[in-house]
DNA sequence: TGACCATGAAAAAACCCACCCTCAAAAGCA
DNA sequence: TGCTTTTGAGGGTGGGTTTTTTCATGGTCA
């Protein structure tokens, strides 16, 4: 009724624990009759080691962690995919973990995978380790060499490795498209200051006024608070006169959230007003127009990721030292920013 | 430099193993003098008990593993938040894994999981597991007894304990709503039959018609195939004449595609269309309008899940008898069935 | 025919790490 | 000296792997 185990085999069979090990190994010092023996046992009661003892034993468990604050976004999905295919091909299987963007559960999680769980995790920050810059649950990891990469939100002060995108880069790029388009009047949906994704991407906006002799207007800067109601919020920018003609929102839900706010107004989008988000995801292809966004490429940022953890795990002598990796980012313009937009439904 | 062990502990102070492990746990056995020694050398050096011991020697893990297909999906996210919810007032820890729809990996990680990795698993089956129908891989467990649930998708005929919704009877509601609002064209956009999910959903679009005393227009039932482009295969619907003048979809994004399409023909929503899909999610919410939608409840159902997955680990003696949990299903109306829509952005 | 060694098969033991129970040695006290 | 109390060492356990040992058999050779 319970689960076999090595010794109620043995015990059953009326053999030693380590025949029965060695037979399930086709060991040539088990002979033929005693190893079928046991295999014809083992086959009916479907035996299958302890993963427990066989991690404790090799300390290795052919495992990769992963903690994430939560899997409901679309862009940590794309990275656990590409982590996943790197991983599986590598003979790895993932486990997910959610932080919750709590920097308790985010210790926690580490301690877990980190003590036995798994030979290596790979990890973006919690907001709220991110908002109190503590960051002192990393640095036992660090020190003893466990293998720990970090993707997107990463401590930049401590000597890890990192896979990110150019977040400033990307937002200047944005920013440059609608000026492109002739809009003048920009505005900026951004986060918290303490997200520091978002105030990179803020940065790049500025640059892109700056680069083409163009004024910050601060009143079109809108930091949202996430606990108040995003709807209110945002309608603020349409309340000014002159509204803004474009809009650049640092995620896809603020964009998405603009768009319809738009259309409320009766603003004709893109001939008076366009919008570009930010993270290419699951929303921006189902709003009317289609968003056009910044593709932050998951998939190859989790790949590129667990490249860099599987290295560090399978490097016989000290780690390899700490880099950063920054992966492209690409432009998809789509309907809100395009009377004539590529893709196609 | 490695991680310390009691083992290493006791050897750089000179004491036993027992006297340190005694010493972390304030046992009364050990003199304070000693144990402040130890205790002071393991703050330094940052000491915590390897989880691959404690789980073996416990046989207990204080760790629920999840499978679900993938978590891009906002209703899996959500039953996930419920499952964590309850397991962490329990003092139990979530690990979740990807099945990908894939058998393989969906067998493959419920052996890891249930041998040692967890105290119990939560599940929902991967597509290819339930277009093969083959369930065989679930049965060594169930006769064992190891703790398994299931939610959503589950093996009907196997003795498991599921939560699950009554997708007929909420097909069913979402197209008497369509019919309330006058509407009779009724078109349905559903998934593959053998995705049971899907058909009790077109049977309960069917109950409502006939209930009505209206005929189905089988040239109104779309079973989309997942791998052609689903704007084209739904695009056939507006090419009827006379049109829908209501959907059904199974899931928000083909919901969300249709209304898309429908403001590409110009049609006004809901005058001339109304929209309804299923499992409110992220896509519902960002629409223009937003998408009316079956509610699943998601929260309540990991919750749920895990209430039962927990009365099954720590029932003493045999487990629980097999139950079936139905959650309730809700309907939100929002702008694309109703010109006066209660929810605000 | 008896001593010796090689061989094969399987058992025994060590190890991974932490926990916990038992018990011995040392110290304290009368 | 004898008794209790303090202190901490030792060993077994959980489940598996791996190295070492044991033991019986068979063959070789003097």
């Amino acid at each position: 009724m319970k689960k076999p185990t090595l010794k109620s085999i043995a015990k059953a069979l009326g053999v030693s624990v380590s025949t029965v090990s060695k037979a399930l190994k086709n060991s040539p010092e088990i002979s033929p009759r005693t190893r079928e023996r046991i295999l014809e046992y083992c086959r009916l009661h479907q035996y299958e080691p302890n993963r427990m003892a066989l991690g404790l034993r090799h300390r290795r468990t052919g495992i990769i962690g992963v903690i994430v604050p939560q899997t409901g976004h679309y862009f940590f999905s794309r990275v656990i995919t590409g982590i996943q295919k790197v991983a599986e091909a590598a003979g790895y299987r993932v486990l997910i973990a959610h932080s919750n963007n709590e920097s308790r559960a985010e210790r926690e999680h580490l301690q877990l995978l980190a003590n036995g769980y798994a030979d290596g995790v790979l990890l973006t920050l919690a907001k709220e380790t991110l908002q109190k810059g503590d960051f002192r649950h990393f640095l036992p990891w660090i020190q003893r060499g466990f293998p720990l990469v970090f993707f997107d939100r990463y401590p930049e002060k401590l000597p890890v490795s990192a896979v990110i995108i150019d977040d400033t880069e990307a937002g200047r790029r944005a920013t440059e498209h609608l000026l492109r388009m002739g809009k003048r009047r920009l505005a900026l949906i951004s986060t918290p200051v303490y997200l520091l994704v978002g105030y990179r991407r803020e940065l790049g906006f500025r640059k892109a006024l700056n680069d083409n002799g163009l004024l910050v207007d601060e009143n079109r800067i809108l930091r949202i608070d996430e606990r108040r109601p995003l709807g209110e919020q945002i309608r603020g920018l349409f309340r000014q006169t002159p509204p803004p003609d474009g809009i650049f929102a640092v995620n896809e839900q603020y964009a998405a959230i603009a768009l319809n706010l738009a259309h409320e107004t009766g603003m004709k989008i893109p001939a008076e007003l366009a919008v570009i988000g930010f993270s290419d995801g699951i929303i921006a292809r189902h709003t009317y127009p289609r968003l056009s966004t910044v593709v932050q490429h998951g998939f190859r940022m989790g790949q590129t990721a667990a490249e860099l953890l599987l290295a560090q795990i399978e490097a016989d002598e000290l780690p390899p030292k700490p880099q950063i990796k920054i992966i492209d980012t690409g432009l998809v313009v789509r309907g809100s920013t395009s009377a004539y937009p590529v893709e196609r439904l």
